[in-house]
DNA sequence: TGAAATGTTGGGGCG
DNA sequence: ACGCCCCAACATTTC
């Protein structure tokens, strides 16, 4: 009689409340991970996901190996998949945290009434929420619809507890069952081998994940609120894939994140914390948007929007995904996301604004983008904040609310450090064009070595009249 | 977690 | 000294 553990992106031992519940029961455990694509249709993980949880895997199986314990892998369809390990192993009962995209959903209520009705016993857990989105409602009983509100009731109805440390052995079964290897998982770019600027940037798995935590308590927490939207300094965590994987989940965040302050500070929410945690709320209001709004990545939240005049343009697209639109701090957040799987939150924004307003690109397409070639891709923090930028989600920023790259740069890179780190054809121009370079001298492009049109793209619209035709757009919306 | 257009105010140049 | 204009600086409104 063994506990099948089963790990999905909760890949963690410590404050893992599937591996709590297993080790309680007091049996032998077998932890696996099943590689479900079969099962996520077109929401299968991209290409920078991928890499990832190679990466992630590998560290988990580290980490349960050094508590004389194994991670068996497995591919397939959860459902015929779990069936197989049960006859393997003989396991009487399987746990697991739960996921809230709308197919796991599914797929989980199908492997626990088919477990059921078996006799074997299911459990889930919740180790990547601070409440369940079913947990939370306004007054009249509806979702929240609007931010505020919402972070008011998550905190009311939080109650920290300290999370639980990762065991020290987890009791092995007496014979293994059979297990893939990572390698035939094929999760890695082969041919080319795109992943050498990952590497660089990240670690992995939960050792980094704690690190990475560390690192930011030490170093930009207490000053977040001003620093967070500089992307031209480090002053956010960059625990987004981390947290996406589940190699550290919210609680820990947030208790880490209250006992540091209150060292430091004597206070346990000084506006850094405050701030920091106020996008751990987010991240929760995302997964409360899409658990209530299933439909959350494919179609606007709000009525109306289904009508708007989006065109077709494959190739200022493909100059936003390469980095080539002639906007210094747009190519800059797109070569980044790129080179590194990860791009900084503010330029999301920027960059995001660029693509649906200024180029008229249905947001779905940039949420696919991202989708593939962001480390943290998540589907609940990626849709909601696609939709958000497009002014068809909740709380949304209003249609008109447009971006200007030119000042976004200025005011959140007036030094052009972000501009210059991705964008180095544009390195030598001063402080004051690099931004704008179309509107510097000839002879200062001479002198920076910069042909428009040759070394750096011009300019693919031009802000001014892109603007007046997104509102153009928007006003014919509200008519019909 | 905008930007641009429009309105208001007040200091200073000037006749 | 005074009125007039200009315009920067700031505030408000509009998209």
């Amino acid at each position: 009689m063994v506990t099948l553990v089963w790990f999905r992106r909760d890949l963690r031992l410590a404050d893992n409340p599937a591996l709590v519940h297993a080790l309680a029961a007091g049996r032998p455990i077998v932890p696996c991970f099943i590689l479900d694509d079969a099962d996520a249709g077109d929401r299968a993980p991209g290409g920078a996901s991928r890499w990832w949880l190679d990466g992630s895997l590998a560290a988990l199986a580290r980490d349960l190996a050094a508590r004389g314990s194994r991670l068996v892998l497995k591919r397939g369809p959860a459902e015929r998949v779990l069936d197989a390990l049960i006859a393997e192993t003989g396991a009487s009962a399987v746990v697991w945290n739960r996921r809230y995209e709308p197919w796991a959903r599914a797929r989980d209520e199908r492997v626990t009434s088919r477990l059921e009705a078996r006799g074997i016993e299911a459990t889930s857990c919740n180790a990547a929420l601070l409440r369940e989105p079913w947990m939370l409602a306004t007054r009249q009983g509806e979702p929240y619809r609007i931010f505020t509100p919402f972070r008011t009731a998550l905190r009311a109805r939080f109650e920290p507890t300290p999370p639980m440390p990762a065991p020290d052995r987890l009791p092995a079964p007496r014979r293994w069952p059979a297990s893939e290897t990572l390698a035939s998982l094929c999760l890695l770019p082969d041919k080319p081998d795109w992943a050498g600027g990952l590497r660089a940037a990240w670690s992995p798995g939960e050792t980094g994940a704690r690190a990475r935590l560390d690192a930011f308590l030490d170093g930009a927490l207490l000053d977040y609120r001003e620093r967070r939207d500089l992307p031209g300094t480090r002053g956010t965590s960059r625990l987004s894939p981390h947290l996406h994987f589940g190699e550290i989940g919210p609680k820990q965040i947030w208790h880490a994140v209250k006992t540091h302050a209150l060292a430091e500070t004597g206070d346990t929410d000084p506006p850094g914390a405050a701030t920091f945690l106020s996008e751990i709320a987010w991240r929760e209001f995302s997964y409360h948007l899409l658990h209530h709004f299933p439909a959350l990545p494919d179609v606007p939240l709000r009525a109306g929007f289904e009508a708007f005049p989006w065109r077709e343009d494959g190739a200022g697209e493909r100059a936003w995904q390469r980095g080539l639109t002639g906007y210094p701090i747009v190519d800059a957040g797109m070569r980044e996301l790129w080179a590194t799987g990860w791009m900084h939150n503010r330029v999301r924004m920027i960059v995001a604004s660029f693509l649906v307003k200024d180029l008229l690109v249905p947001w779905q397409r940039g949420e696919r983008w991202f989708w593939d070639t962001l480390v943290d891709a998540d589907l609940a923090s990626n849709a909601a904040s696609w939709q958000w930028v497009a002014g068809c989600g909740a709380d949304a920023a209003p249609y008109f609310r447009i971006f200007n790259p030119a000042l976004q740069g200025a005011k959140f890179d007036p030094r052009g450090e972000y501009v210059r780190r991705w964008v180095p054809e544009l390195a030598k121009l001063r402080d004051a064009q690099i931004h704008a370079p179309w509107e510097a001298q000839p002879i200062e492009l001479a002198e920076a070595g910069i042909t428009l049109g040759r070394t750096y793209p011009q300019r693919i619209v031009d802000h001014r009249l892109a603007r007046q035709r997104a509102l153009d757009a928007f006003a014919k919306l509200g008519k019909t």
